[in-house]
DNA sequence: AGCGTCAAGTTCCATACGGGACTAAATTCA
DNA sequence: TGAATTTAGTCCCGTATGGAACTTGACGCT
């Protein structure tokens, strides 16, 4: 690509959504973040992480008496019963020791059990409790509701597009390079 | 819309991606919450800001020695100097103790100044210093790079849609339903 | 079988974090 | 104009967090 097809295609992309947004009223900060940013898709995917989350882990802290950590290796087990720790860890992000301490938690709240694997002495299998599958069961619904009211400013076409895109991102994303730093000289 | 096609349409919708994926091999645990989740939006978002974070954050914390809130303030400033704390909670998600430490932290080190803005004694207009221009001038490189990483996954036409898309979504925020607490009961 | 390396989880610890109470200035409204 | 409310930002403090070291079991290799 020739560089000043390049330079075109950022600005493209930055401002990608600019016109339909018209004269829709945003924060001050929130559109210079949108419009001027050369890390558009960062902020935008952070941005609505952050806005969808906070609200409802609060809630379900509250509810539930389960922070995030928790919740999540809850919900992993909701879909998937009998992981292990790590599996959890992986798909979700979150450092191991602070799974660890979750999962513990959750035993002693008996909302999860866990079992040696017998294939391999050192880990551990979770499996969902009667208990932990009706918090799951509960709390599904309102996170299912904040989707669907998050979703709700697009049409069904547009949902399926963006439910793609971000899928082929999602697969590749283990090919993204790995940062180096670049200062390994310090130390 | 009927109910079988509301159905029809929430499968889809998880579902969205699958095909297209084909045979490229994905962690198990992941193509669950990829394909088998009825919240496929927040979990693609949430893995997506995870997966970007985790590695630059921590890059940038050894490199520069700033931590994400102290990062998320500069950042900001550098995207339009003269702001005020509060205009960076809002449109970061940050809580406001967290943002005014880190504030501190980066006066203290001559990265970013404060003024009493004169309009309002109460507030404070901040600067960002010499010093402060370059790092982030210098951050924003493999920021870049790692937002090109993440989205050559998708074309260039692909990349715009995303960019619209998530840009209607960001733009609708502010009319999502607040979360209520059912048991308010529980005192 | 025996040694070195690797992987699963746990524990320790310093630190960051965020809720909530607080101060001071602005704004609203009677 | 002055009491009542709201807003900007700070402070206090208990708790959660995540890095690093550690333990134990698996695995590769000779």
């Amino acid at each position: 690509m020739r560089e000043a097809d390049e330079y075109a295609l950022d600005n493209l992309l930055r401002e990608g959504g600019l016109v339909a947004a018209g004269n829709r009223r945003v924060e001050d900060l929130v559109a210079v973040k949108l419009w001027q940013n050369p890390c558009w898709l960062s902020f935008r995917i952070n941005f609505l992480a952050l806005q969808f989350n906070e609200p409802i882990y609060r809630r379900f802290e509250k509810e539930y008496g389960l922070p995030r950590p928790e919740f999540v290796v809850l919900y992993s087990l909701g879909l998937s019963d009998g992981l292990t720790a790590s599996a959890i860890c992986s798909s979700s992000g979150f450092p191991k020791n602070t799974i660890s301490r979750a999962i513990q938690k959750l035993i002693d709240k008996k909302i999860i059990r866990r079992e040696v694997d017998q294939a391999d002495l050192r880990s551990f299998v979770l499996y969902i409790t009667d208990e932990g599958r009706r918090i799951v069961d509960q709390a599904m619904q309102p996170m299912v509701e904040r989707e669907k009211a998050m979703a709700s400013a697009l049409t069904p076409a547009e949902q399926l597009m963006l439910s793609e895109l971000l899928a082929k991102i999602v697969v590749d994303s283990p090919n993204w390079p790995s940062i180096t730093n670049i200062e390994e000289n310090e130390e």
